[in-house]
DNA sequence: GATCCTATTGACCACAAGTCAATAGCCGAT
DNA sequence: ATCGGCTATTGACTTGTGGTCAATAGGATC
């Protein structure tokens, strides 16, 4: 609903005299100087303390440039939380094949821990801090939480079993919700080794599938079976 | 930093020839109203889909008086939160004296999933949705959780042997953790009845709490005792 | 009825997101 | 060389929203 402030309707747009473009960049390189730029800058700040023109000055760039690459501030947003989101999945995914499921799990924890240790602040600010009412953030959150879940899991035998069970999938969420806590007050306040740390989160996620087992145990013994 | 436009100081403000107020309300009357309306508006719209001037609006106010009564649209949200985080710990603090530590967790859970699903849409979107960046915001969530945490073990015997444990309030964090996480997810998807998720959550904290004290003995008994 | 108190108003400001016609630099064809 | 087209680039402009402030209306009190 535009206000309409007068019966003036924009009249005719000035010719404008002068234009200085500044460097001129091959498109590619422009859209990843401005993500690379956006992660650095969404990191450090809060996203509405981050203003557009901010960014443009910072990257000596007009607005409308910016506006040229990214249709609205939040896709520049969450393209670069997509990115650091892949590039999160991707580390804990490569894990290699030949590990017992158990080691499978710790490897995981490893990667998963040493990633957020490098990007602290930017796994903080991103996962904690963002527009957590936009659709589009949480769906890449809960993305990443997905993805990071299956791939602790990936070919555990405790999946297979544990697949069908109902309670199995709001267990391990519960579980993912464990390991940011953890993880974030770690990060916060490091009462103790990485080492430590990986093996808590471990042993909770063994201890939490035993207890769902457990449930689902004797629910079954009391079905009559 | 204010930019300012020119040198013309504000001039001297007009004369206004007119105004005419709706209704007169006792001070404390309207600031409840409007905390109201706060907290069922940002319930079921995220914080910059609310405009002040909606508020205004829907409260047939101008929205100058709103800004008399919260000096800011933060500050309405943020007095909005605090009122429900209060009111969901006030509830779990409720527990019965007499009752033993097990059963102290199990109230205080019982009394949690019933507030959070009474008030499902309102705790979902002020926990998860707010603005995270904000540290009053973030401050009074931290809170929330600090203070549950600390009603669900008080008195317990675990909490007094493992409150020295530097690693226990990272486990603690943890679970709360993954209370936060298996609640939403049931929420969203409930696949279990509201005792069956009271009693795994409850499971998992004793199973969290024998990890820890096991990772304790464990690391006192390799330093030679 | 004059005076004070305060709940209330509406015009106004500054700033930040987003739009768009115009332009500058470059590359290939003439 | 140079003309023409392509596109990266600009900057003025619009719109919307949080926030400010002098002025006013409605009562209570004297």
């Amino acid at each position: 609903m535009p206000p309409r402030r007068g019966p003036i309707v924009a009249a005719v747009r000035k010719a404008l005299p002068r234009a200085r473009p500044r460097v001129r960049l091959d498109n590619d390189a422009r859209r990843a100087q401005l993500l690379q730029l956006a992660r650095r800058t969404f990191a450090g700040r809060a996203y509405d303390e981050v203003s557009i023109d901010d960014l443009a000055r910072e990257a000596k760039i007009s607005k409308g440039l910016l506006y040229h690459y990214f249709p609205t501030k939040r896709d520049l947003y969450v393209a670069g939380l997509r990115e650091i989101a892949d590039e999160l999945v991707e580390r804990v995914a490569s894990i290699p094949a030949q590990l017992s499921p158990p080691e499978r799990v710790r490897f995981g924890l490893e990667a998963y821990l040493d990633h957020i240790t490098l990007h602290q602040r930017a796994f903080v600010s991103l996962m904690r801090g963002g527009i957590g009412s936009d659709p589009e953030v949480a769906g890449v959150v809960e993305g990443v939480r997905t993805r990071l879940a299956d791939r602790f899991l990936d070919g555990s035998p405790f999946a297979s079993v544990l697949r069908g069970e109902p309670r199995f999938e709001t267990a391990l969420r519960g579980w993912i919700g464990f390991v940011e806590g953890a993880s974030i007050d770690w990060c916060a306040h490091p009462r103790m080794t990485r080492e430590e740390l990986r093996e808590m989160l471990a042993q909770v996620l063994f201890a939490v599938l035993g207890v769902v087992g457990g449930i689902a145990a004797r629910a079954s013994a009391e079905k009559g079976m």
